[in-house]
DNA sequence: TGCGGAATTTCGGCATACCTAAATTTACAA
DNA sequence: TTGTAAATTTAGGTATGCCGAAATTCCGCA
């Protein structure tokens, strides 16, 4: 079966592989702002540089993305758009295997990663009605709605938190599952509470008191860990919208 | 992403395309036995006569059918394997859908053609446990267990059956979404009871009674019809089973 | 100011899965 | 038996996406 025409334009006419580079170029600046070279969307697609240099002349051709010689490379409105759709069809999929099929959020990414360049928009969106229409994924990813419009939480990385402020996990990076698993075995997940009690000396872990009411804990924090953790302090609310187009 | 290995060995490694191929071989003898040739998979699949000389022989290479110059194809041991595994995530699938999702079943073939290369098996026995292990999907069609095993009803073509008799409707070809949407509008579906009550004279249209208790209605069947609607007679369920390699 | 290493692009190739047009083989009918 | 039309295969090509190796460009530092 080819590719049809069954769903929002310019999307279904694209490739899997572009597809991937465009939602991987769009990720790559969602949490951060450095330039999205080449050699940096090699190593996240595991791909040599060559074809990297290949399919974002595709891409610019395709009007995905622009890009001058030697220089990063950036998302065209038209780019971003079919980017904010791939993350939707990513995000609803990892959240439907969670809440209706009982998957793991260490489980999740792979079969997303695949099932979200076949899936119509109309299986999309029924999975979306089928789980109220969340607003976030299972690693707390804000989830675009359907017209391309997204909602970043104003959250920061848990190292960056003050000492003795508290905050809430408002999103864990999903690229180590192992990671994942070992958040889930200390019982620490989205919202979960949490207070930085400070830093180890001379480059150590940092230390951080997990819950808020009755169990509290302390735990230590690997650097690795640290970087994956997103907190929200409370009160602040504001976030940021970026529109399609 | 690279398809991995996070199927069933011979799964994963195989092409969308080859998985389709052996997948049509099979249908084509599911319910009838005729010689599956060329020509008829090249119709089938929509693609040229010599695209499938091509993959028949990398078919051959692989392992998954026996075919001799000028003559038919037939599946391996192998062959049918993964047959009856692309089978059974096809059905479950579309039976998925339209339980799951309120997907009607004229909708779900086209879908499912494209998920049934993409989801993992994991995620079939969970849409299975779901479902409570169905044995057939929303048209009837009999759903392989997850051993390879499918088990046939014994059931026949309306056309064939014999005047005055009844039966219950076990089956209706999924080949033409147009038709399934009529028989839903005249409130056919799987298990309603259908009485032969004759052939109009002159070649002309079969008449049949549906329904059985309260509101019976007669019902005249174009040829198509007739013949993609089969019927279970009562008393009988013998069927035939299937065993994999 | 110019050098050298790193990043990027170019080049030639490979695998898959298609296609059309041109053989080739087969089967059946005269 | 033989011709011929249909079925099938072969030959030559295209489009995607990927690769490694060889140029090229760039940039910071001596
Ligand atoms: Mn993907
Ligand atoms: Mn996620
Ligand atoms: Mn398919
Ligand atoms: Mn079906």
């Amino acid at each position: 079966m080819s590719p049809a025409a069954r769903n929002s334009p310019g999307l279904s006419s694209d490739s899997a592989s572009v597809q991937d580079y465009v939602k991987v170029i769009y990720a790559f600046t969602e949490w951060q702002d450095k330039p999205v070279t080449m050699t940096a969307l090699a190593a996240r697609l595991k791909v040599a540089n060559s074809s990297v240099t290949e399919m974002v002349r595709k891409l610019v051709d395709l009007g995905l993305a622009n890009h001058k010689p030697y220089n990063p490379v950036e998302l065209t409105p038209e780019g971003l758009r079919l980017a904010l759709l791939m993350v939707r069809r990513h995000r609803l999929l990892e959240t439907y295997l969670v809440h209706e099929l009982g998957y793991g959020w260490d489980e999740v990414h792979n079969e997303a990663e695949l099932l979200e360049h076949t899936v119509s928009d109309t299986l999309v969106d029924r999975m979306s009605a089928r789980l109220g229409h969340p607003d976030r994924d299972p690693h707390g990813d804000p989830i675009p709605s359907a017209d391309g419009t997204i909602e970043l939480p104003a959250a920061h990385v848990l190292s960056t938190l003050d000492e003795g402020h508290q905050g809430r996990v408002a999103r864990i990076s999903d690229a180590n599952p192992h990671l994942l698993r070992y958040l889930s075995d200390e019982e620490i997940r989205l919202d979960t509470a949490v207070t930085m009690l400070g830093r180890k000396p001379f480059g150590g872990a940092l230390t951080v008191q997990v819950g808020s009411g009755g169990r509290v804990r302390e735990l230590d924090l690997g650097d690795e860990l640290a970087a994956s953790v997103w907190v929200m302090t409370e009160g602040r609310h504001e976030g940021c919208t970026l529109e399609k187009s």
